[in-house]
DNA sequence: TCGGAAACTGAATGCGCATTCAATATCATG
DNA sequence: CATGATATTGAATGCGCATTCAGTTTCCGA
């Protein structure tokens, strides 16, 4: 049963126009007399018609720079993580208040990325973020020859030539370094989340260069992958040991409260009474009640503001230099740092 | 500066053939030489030359049923509530182990719906998927006049004629009825997420069929918005009453930590000690040691599965009847119900 | 009232590709 | 070696729309 949808053709006819005029009529700014534009938009609405996105952006490849899909391409690692899906729901309701709407890709580890972007070209979407996942070198220069500009989101682009939009890590190490000297604590622990990559490197390293300078060493390292049940076993194990950190610093909230729950539940240490517990990112969980988490805070609204920003500004006056932007992360004193209740500052 | 991407007839050229060939070289099955080909897609591969979908689509609109432009175009609320989030990872991961791309609209409300399906049908998305959301009968309509396969996945299809897949809610209400009457709770709470809605009605009816059967009614009424601070907030109203609920079933597991986050932090009530409760999903947080919920597992992964082979099928071959299919929840049993611990059936 | 500018309008064209159709090349048989 | 069958190939075409270009109409001022 192949039924043809209705086309500007069709409305065409209807009204008594050309199909330019229909064209047109859709077509803010386009030279077409008010009433009919009006006449045309009737018939439209009546017989059902809504130009072809797709048909449009072929047509658009005649133009200037290149095809406009109206898209956007996004590549996402690990969804079902709290911090990733706020992400994602912030980025999709941003694109679409401006009117771009949202390609999105999951991938599982940073090898896809190339065959997901490699997707996203060929939908020649207007322009491409990913978040927390590596960009090849490659890629990069494929990109930049279509004239796509792309976004690393939550990563850094040494070397890359595209944008990037992301938190201070190494700063926000030293934050948490900060609070837990001063509370007086000497053997601090690291989890990290997936030890090679960059986010948990430069947390760890603003974490070791503020101890250094009191001398001291991480104390432990440990790797929880960045979810809860990592964090938890990370717990599990930083605990059993024979000499105990008195604090723990987590690359991520999740990991921080699979650390809180192990101790609390399977060993019954409580923060910040027997250890003392920094996570990052604030995530939601991490006001809930039974948590208290005292945290380093992203301010995603404004990270993805920012990034999609840019983004857009690119589309609409390509060849722009790629910009940089960092954002630092702020201390949340809540209640699992040993004197730094939320009051005591 | 227009930067023109690499088309089929720079191939061609290159590679001393027609368009047509580079074309064939691209498409399975199509009938041309495998020396040619392997010819082709060999300085293809070199000057980095990829099909491109939006004129595939827009070529392929003559064929027999309509435009295939390869995309899913998935409607969702709530992304930010981690059981949605869950859910949209997996339908990513299904829909592109597939071979199929995903459009990705959120929407604050049900209005919104239609806006994004006016738009996903522009796209001309080879078929839609809604998340618990409610579709009109007139866009219902206008889908299945387009040939353009609908799911409601998380809803029902009474009257609308397209495909569902959800959870039996009522059942889930009895089930949870059951348990806590069992136990021997009579003063038995439901925090409903939205009142207006199916989802939330269902499970509330089931609770309420339930009880009827011993003579009993639903104690009290509350509502907690699907958030944990609503369900925390819902909570605190509950058992701040002179005479408080002996146990809560929750329609969502967020709300039914929001209760037990109340309760336990800031009122110094225990569960199962001086309430039962029980919450609805199964996210990953009802399983944290703290939290340790007794709840309705939803099967998301067959549900998902199912749905996504539906749709996919359906987009294969057009015209069939939708179907509609229900899953049944499980009873997992944890720690917030008196007397029924795991070990305890 | 008339000429020219400004405002509209329609016919024609191409975006990049898949497909049809006719032509050519290749092959297996008798 | 001839001949029909089969495998490949290229030229031409259209998908639905935006835009260019060449009219055609309308509007002003003189």
């Amino acid at each position: 049963m192949p039924r043809r949808s209705v086309t500007s053709y069709d409305i065409a006819k209807a009204a008594g126009v050309s199909q330019s005029a229909v064209s047109r009529a859709f077509s803010p700014g386009a030279p077409i007399a008010a009433k009919t534009r009006e006449r045309i938009l009737n018939v439209a609405a009546e017989m059902g018609y809504q130009p072809n996105a797709i048909a449009r952006s072929m047509s658009s490849a005649r133009q200037d720079t290149h095809q406009k899909s109206g898209m956007v391409g996004v590549i996402v690692t690990r969804l079902e993580d709290p911090f990733f899906a706020h992400t994602i729901a912030h980025f999709s309701r941003h694109l679409q208040a401006s009117g771009w709407h949202m390609l999105l890709f999951t991938v599982d580890n940073e090898v896809e990325v190339d065959g997901a972007l490699n997707a996203l070209m060929q939908y020649k979407v207007d322009s491409i973020i990913i978040l927390s996942a590596i960009l090849s070198k490659h890629m990069a220069r494929v990109c930049r020859d279509q004239g796509t500009p792309v976004m690393l989101y939550n990563r850094g682009a040494e070397g890359l030539n595209v944008n990037s939009v992301q938190i201070e890590n190494h700063e926000g190490g030293r934050i948490a370094a900060d609070i837990l000297r001063e509370a007086g604590h000497e053997r601090i622990a690291f989890v990290a989340g997936d030890p090679n990559d960059e986010t948990s490197q430069g947390r760890a390293a603003g974490l070791a260069e503020r101890l250094a300078e009191d001398g001291l060493e991480v104390f432990l390292h440990e790797t929880g992958d960045y979810t809860f049940v990592g964090g938890r076993e990370a717990g599990l194990r930083l605990f059993s040991r024979v000499e105990r950190p008195d604090a723990v610093f987590c690359a991520s909230d999740v990991m921080a409260l699979g650390v809180l729950h192990a101790a609390r539940h399977d060993l019954g240490l409580e923060a910040p009474r027997d250890f003392s517990l920094i996570g990052f990112d604030d995530i939601p969980a991490a006001a809930w009640p039974g948590h208290m988490l005292t945290t380093i805070r992203q301010p995603i609204r404004r990270m993805i503001r920012e990034a999609v920003d840019i983004v857009i500004d690119q589309m609409n006056t390509p060849d722009q230099p790629p910009r940089v932007t960092r954002f630092s992360g702020a201390l949340i004193l809540r209640n699992t740092v040993r004197g730094a209740g939320p009051g005591s500052t």
